[in-house]
DNA sequence: TTTAATTGTTTCATTATTTGAACCATCAGT
DNA sequence: ACTGATGGTTCAAATAATGAAACAATTAAA
């Protein structure tokens, strides 16, 4: 692993605990030695990732990030374009829905509306969703290509629950139901007692970007919710995919 | 310079120039091999920060980004106190408002309203204010300890324009007008032809954490129009301060 | 108050990673 | 087919990262 991932690994620590962190803390939950973890720290902080707090030593993460996110945010919104629909798709159902992104061999949970009933599941912010393991990687998977299938396919396969599916064939047939179905489902493939269901959203030339996703506590996953619940995160990806293509013009002559 | 910056680096030349660039593109604009910058590039695509365009095999900013930015927004949010003072300012004075964030020795831009007059001052996300140059950086300064101010007096100040104060007599000049009159003003020390009030925003403690200022075209920052928009700023300054400090259970009690 | 323990910071010889010139591959235009 | 760009790859040499240990500073315990 290179210097630059392991130090972006650090702004995951930071992100994923909550509140600021001390640099012994970091470093255990990083596993790198004191010095280069401060060292790394040190120079994450000079580039404003991180601050630190002048009276407390601790460290979290800077105003960089924001800037950055903003930028990225103003060029390329999947963010602002999937919002309103993972709101109202949460409100219609009250479960948890969230939206991610594709970016180098996994989904990124970009957008997350929690359900609000007292057994939910729960999502953290920028979690990460393996293709192979979650529904909407299964949905992402079936709308790519033979090729991009394959090497994914040819990559190792962590084994998350027992229930996770690590074999070619049976993701392969993962994949083939969904596209029969128009959404993907998964039961329990990466946390336990998670069921899901899945679409693809597609940009204009109808290659997938990311996926949408309804996640519900397993025991409430009927055969009747998934009739319900399939056809509306169809509906909602192709609208949202509609939506990303072509109506930009309208958008902006409104505007 | 470490390797960790010089990756970052990359990030701040794809956030600075609009759209995606190709890998001999920010090569060049960053000054580094062709090979450097490419694995550069990988490591920072493998981790999310940049997305590869498959086809175009052009490079642009990630999802890694939006999600950290977010979760840095929701932990402490300067940005989101601000930006209704900066718009409600805007409006009031139709000139550009923008506020910043201090960290590691500058002054980071992190909420921006433009002036809707046809000349109007222009200021980039993410723009960096350094503090000896800027409005800004002189509200800061002079909400600021003796001991920092000294510290950052000893560093090597850049001449911007032929304005730019780099002595340290002049900065604390400076200093002592922005504290005996509540408010800094700078006149083209970081721009030609641009002129700005700024006062320093505070947290709990005091302590100065950033600065709001007005940019005005240096033409249109009359005697008038610095005793209108100086108070105005100072106040401003003060209504952000103390909503950051105390208002937080106010606010949480009315949602 | 003294002692011990914890955490942050610095150092420096060892080690491993980064570097960049040269090379190859691919594509677009002539 | 040739030419000039651009993206991508290789590998010996150069350099930067590493981590054990020492040190400092702060906090907790005696």
């Amino acid at each position: 692993m290179g210097t630059v991932s392991k130090a972006l690994g650090l702004l995951d620590i930071l992100a994923r605990t909550q509140g600021p962190k001390g640099l012994t803390g970091i470093a255990n939950a990083a596993g790198f030695d004191k010095a280069t973890t401060r060292r790394m720290l040190v120079e994450l902080a000079t580039n404003g990732y991180v601050v630190q707090n002048a009276d407390s030593r601790e460290y979290e993460l800077g105003p960089a990030l924001q800037v950055l996110g903003k930028i990225r945010e103003e060029r390329f919104s999947l963010y602002r374009t999937t919002l309103p629909f993972v709101r109202t798709l949460s409100e219609q159902t009250n479960e948890t829905v969230h939206a991610s992104e594709y970016s180098a061999g996994i989904l990124l949970s970009i957008c997350t509306e929690h359900s609000t009933k007292p057994i939910r599941v729960n999502l953290e912010q920028g979690q990460k969703l393996p293709l192979h393991a979650t529904a909407s990687g299964i949905a992402f998977l079936s709308a790519s290509s033979p090729t991009f299938i394959e090497a994914q396919l040819r990559k190792p396969m962590v084994q998350f629950t027992s229930k996770t599916l690590t074999s070619s064939e049976s993701i392969l047939a993962s994949i083939h139901e969904a596209n029969a179905r128009g959404y993907s489902f998964s039961n329990q493939t990466l946390q336990d007692d998670v069921s899901s269901v899945a679409a693809a959203i597609r940009d204009q030339s109808g290659k997938p970007i990311g996926a949408i996703a309804i996640a519900v506590p397993s025991l409430r996953m009927t055969l009747n919710a998934i009739s319900e619940f399939g056809p509306l995160i169809q509906k909602t990806a192709e609208e949202i995919s509609q939506q990303l293509s072509g109506r930009r013009a309208r958008l902006s002559r409104a505007s």
